[in-house]
DNA sequence: GCAGCCTTTATTAGGTGCTATTAAAATATT
DNA sequence: AATATTTTAATAGCACCTAATAAAGGCTGC
């Protein structure tokens, strides 16, 4: 594949070869550009890569703690600050993998996220699930800003809650909402669970 | 740790001690349950089980080919059916890791990122934004359901796109929304970029 | 030319975590 | 007690490595 390369354009390709495939092993490396397993394993030395079980585990570990991570987070973003039962703010640092790879705006449903799962940590309910929202998206989110979102609960008819969420970035506001959150209580059941067509008032 | 099991029980706690912790070798199983490798590698070879470095592998691919899929899958679901510039059909999967844990119903932004990604492929433009969007959510989705969602572009005006979008499940509606997508084009520029706040009518 | 250097390759011993096979204990069942 | 099941042991071999030592090859300056 890759042959006479210098000893330093080597290890560069060999450092390049790993971060896009971690699963290669000396022996393929060496076959990839013409040389003993020897040099390979003397360049990984020298470079302080460790040996490709290794590098695996590592993967395996940091991957599965992600999406544990994920999983457990019910709330997307972090909770500064909470008045239960009323209002709450919390941020988010926006990053790439949140973004369209070409113009690094960060795509829409993470903002959604950001409000959604903000309006449902602030009501003081077990179960609480979304019914009717208005978004709008007022500045493009570049990937590495800061998000500030902060939400109170306007009104409270039974179970269901008018929650206004604005998000800011830079002092500006990029985003704001109104959502109608439904709280699903001991009470309701499931099988007849139904959220009317009611309008949206004072949007 | 825990000793004394009749071998069908102890395949049952290996398999639970593996799913949790896939990174335990043969031998860490043998101290852990009291017996020898060999009954341990007699157990994982009965039940199918691959070794260790096998299963870490494997980890690690789905979680680099998740991450990179994540990535790489700029819409959200999949495209079944495509005219660009009307209307598109995409459906969806929804698993547990969409899902609150407690109750299994699929967070709604995985329903919002859905519609909202199938509205932005429908428009034939490159860059696509979400404006507003009115999100009607009508019943609870529960994790393992086939979502299967129609857009259709119901009015254009200069650069802003009303999408109506319907997901279905079951054959019942449990999600309608209606979007105002914002093309920018190349003669918009960033720096002017605002969105009109302007209202949604026939909603 | 060749001594001194870096670079590359080879060789050997050892380690981990396994597979695969054969066989022998230990325990349970009838 | 005879048979069957379960568990353990022992052995050979494999993939993929570390670590250490040594030798071969090439380049540079004197």
């Amino acid at each position: 594949m890759e042959k006479n390369l210098s000893k330093e354009k080597r290890q560069e390709r060999i450092k390049e070869k790993i971060s896009t495939n971690p699963f290669l092993s000396d022996e393929q490396l060496a076959k990839i550009f013409r040389v003993s397993i020897q040099t390979i394993r003397l360049d990984r030395l020298e470079m302080g890569i460790p040996e490709m079980r290794k590098r695996v585990i590592t993967l395996a570990r940091n991957a599965s703690s992600k999406v544990k991570a994920l999983n457990k987070n019910e709330i997307i973003g972090d909770l500064i600050d909470i008045d239960l039962g009323k209002s709450g703010i919390s941020t988010m640092h926006t990053t790439k993998d949140m973004a369209f790879g070409k113009n690094n705006i960060v795509r829409s449903h993470y903002i959604f996220s950001l409000a959604d799962s903000l309006a449902m940590a602030i009501i003081d309910s077990d179960v609480v699930l979304t019914g009717i929202a208005r978004l709008r998206y007022k500045k493009p989110v570049y990937s590495g800003q800061l998000l500030v979102a902060k939400a109170r609960i306007a009104t409270k008819k039974s179970n269901k809650y008018l929650v206004s969420v604005h998000i800011k970035c830079n002092h500006k506001e990029v985003f704001t909402a109104k959502l109608i959150m439904v709280s699903l209580e001991q009470k309701s059941n499931n099988s007849t669970f139904n959220i009317d067509n009611q309008k949206i008032k004072e949007f």
